[in-house]
DNA sequence: CTCAGTGTTCAGTG
DNA sequence: TCACTGAACACTGA
């Protein structure tokens, strides 16, 4: 479930448990693929011991600032989550690939079982990819309108394409790219270059109020405006925002798309 | 049994 | 080199 709401969501739920705390103890799967080649002997050396200072997060990427050179940086792929707990997992549980237990009993757990999510291990993480390759955070470094106008004038890729590029703007997933375009009355298939002014004044309004208004509800879907097109885009057949306006499926720059053509120009 | 999926990277093309 | 597209990755559940 991670795109930018959710990732923040966590990353204040980890910096508000973590931080100050030692990692006392690390258990690590034996998992090549997340650990991105790394043994579980490099993994937890490099985190047992260490300070939590703070979580800081770029796009859909989270990294703990710690009283260490190398430092965890985490992507949660499509199917990555976190548990919060003072209780160690049990056997029960699948696919748990990190386990840290804090000096003072807090354990957080890491589970993937469709192993799209990574864990790195990287000196200075904004330098290197791959976060060095992000664009602008959409929650924290918003370009302005002008900038915004720029960016897509050079772009001849359907907008739903340019909106999920994480090295144009970071943060925005699948769902939060098609409930943006909904808000902004922009079919997802016009070329970035084609908008008009106007119309990137008000993307540029959703991108932000869109953001802001998920991280506020603390990602909880339930919170969302009933307005929201997230509420009604998973009925794959013949859905309806409302009365006469249909909602269609297709798919746009390789992912499946929901949009309201009666609606969305 | 087949296929799609809240994501990213890389090979191939123009 | 750049921009863009589509496939691959790994696994679960409809």
């Amino acid at each position: 479930m991670p795109e930018l709401p959710e990732v923040e969501t966590f990353r204040r739920q980890i910096e508000k448990k973590l931080k100050g705390k030692t990692i006392k103890d690390v258990h690590v799967a034996p998992d090549k693929l997340i650990f991105a080649g790394k043994s579980p002997a490099f993994v937890k050396k490099n985190l047992q011991g260490a300070k939590v200072k703070k979580c800081h997060r770029k796009g859909k990427y989270i990294w703990f600032e710690m009283n260490k050179e190398i430092l965890p940086v985490f992507h949660l792929g499509m199917t990555g989550s976190y548990i919060l707990s003072d209780k160690f997992p049990d056997r029960s549980m699948k696919s748990v690939k990190l386990v840290l237990e804090m000096s003072d009993g807090t354990i957080l757990t890491y589970k993937d079982p469709r192993r799209f999510g990574r864990i790195f291990l990287l000196k200075d993480p904004l330098e290197h990819r791959p976060l060095s390759r992000l664009g602008p955070d959409v929650m924290n470094e918003l370009p302005s309108v002008k900038e915004m106008k720029k960016i897509l004038t050079k772009r001849k890729a359907p907008i739903k394409a340019v909106l999920l590029d994480q090295s144009v703007f970071s943060g925005i997933g699948n769902w939060m790219a098609d409930e943006i375009l909904f808000q902004s009355g922009i079919d997802p298939h016009r070329l970035a270059l084609s908008l008009s002014p106007a119309e990137v004044k008000q993307l540029h309004s959703k991108i932000s109020s869109v953001t802001k208004l998920s991280v506020k509800v603390g990602a909880d879907d339930e919170k969302y405006p009933k307005s929201w097109l997230f509420h009604h885009r998973w009925g794959k057949k013949g859905g309806l925002i409302s009365s006469g306006h249909v909602i269609k499926h297709e798919t746009v720059a390789g992912r499946t798309t929901a949009w309201v053509p009666s609606k969305q120009k």
